[in-house]
DNA sequence: GCAGATACGCTACGACCAGTAGCGAAAGAG
DNA sequence: CTCTTTCGCTACTGGTCGTAGCGTATCTGC
């Protein structure tokens, strides 16, 4: 997976995967076809899966030849995970009042997100591809991944500003708290949608913050 | 992907996606063969992951010729399933006398069978392709996910047993509430081993079931 | 023991795809 | 206007999935 393009000497780290050009001398790369190669490349996944996408149809969906794909992008896994990665963006977590409130917005933009389509396929072949090659996972991690940590942790603070949080808690142990309930609101949605194939209802979130976040409801004695 | 060996009329649905061969007349097949194949799927998806992993390879690796594999599944990732799937057969939930020690122990052999690369890759792989193929998806969640709810009612029987639980709850409330436990507890544990790559240790499990099983401890005013 | 039925290994093949190479033409920068 | 870079095109390599046909090996029923 050797990049085809040759790399600027003074940007040891391209951007995000997409070899970029040398210098502001000749023609320069077009802008649009930029937007429609990616474009192409999530409808593409969308409607083909992994699987299904190849490189020479994103190419004549977008209207390029396929030759321009490779001038842009080394590989069509790099290429999907620029094409997805900018769906994560809009992510955020806003002070709605109360944690739970806080916890049950995020949970459904965060679900919303990841009942596209598009959005399960190429997360998941991310994944996968991720296992192999440590490079890719750790990019993964850091575009996708790090991103909504940050939240939860954003999240923690503003309730902390409002005073739901115990002020005597250790903040040692405060982030390992943090860290078991990121995991287990990321983990719980990625389940449903992404394995078991089931929604993630407005009710379904209610029952599973409450549950999270308070004692176990009406089950145990 | 069509069958490329004749079904019999008489069994609609054959076992496991594994091409069943007609009466017992000629030559039957090597049971032997069977177990290598799959061993030898197993072992190629750890090295290769599923991009990697190439029919030809198994074959070669099993003894086998590659037409013996596509006389036996009609494809890759038919082939996949069961060599994957078989791993979870060992899973159970035995009484070890409280609802946290159950859950704990199922946690611990969930994230101990998790943890093997093997798996991570082969699961991801299915996954992956699984959002792609829906019927695929469907074997998917027959095979291993439900065999795991399975394991979670009967960890409910045994707490009921114990008395554990509240005999005025609604029985059909209780298996939303376990519909969710499961998931919260499956989800997690994928989450923490596949996404974020770190280790499910003993400890983090204590914490983790506490955290499910009662109030939030300490983090909550 | 023998005939029929089936599985097996082997080779070859068709279709498809990732990624590369080299060309002439187009389009912007200075 | 010239120089530089990108662009589209065609052709190509190497590899994979899955199929077809053949001769041979192996088991069952008689």
């Amino acid at each position: 997976m050797a990049p085809t393009t040759r790399q600027p000497a003074e940007h040891p780290d391209p951007p995000a995967g997409k070899t970029p050009l040398v210098r502001g001398k000749g023609r320069p790369r077009s802008a649009t076809a930029d937007q429609a190669i990616l474009d192409a490349t999530r409808e593409a996944l969308a409607e083909l899966g992994w699987g299904g996408l190849t490189m020479g149809h994103v190419a004549q969906r977008a209207g390029v030849a396929k030759t321009t794909l490779y001038r842009r992008w080394p590989s069509k896994s790099e290429l999907v995970v620029d094409a997805i990665a900018s769906l994560f963006d809009q992510l955020e977590c806003a002070d709605r009042g109360s944690l739970q409130a806080d916890i049950e917005a995020v949970v459904a933009r965060f679900a919303e997100l990841l009942t596209l389509p598009e959005t399960q396929t190429a997360l998941l072949a991310l994944f996968a591809e991720g296992s192999r090659d440590p490079q890719l996972r750790r990019r993964i991690r850091e575009r996708i991944v790090q991103p909504q940590k940050v939240l939860v942790e954003h999240g923690r603070a503003n309730a902390q500003a409002r005073g739901e949080m115990d002020p005597d808690l250790d903040p040692a142990t405060a982030d390992e708290e943090i860290g078991i309930i990121f995991d287990t609101i990321a983990g719980t949605v990625e389940h449903r949608l992404l394995v078991s194939g089931e929604p993630v209802t407005a009710d379904w979130i209610r029952r599973f913050t409450t549950l999270l976040l308070g004692p176990l409801p009406g089950l145990l004695r």
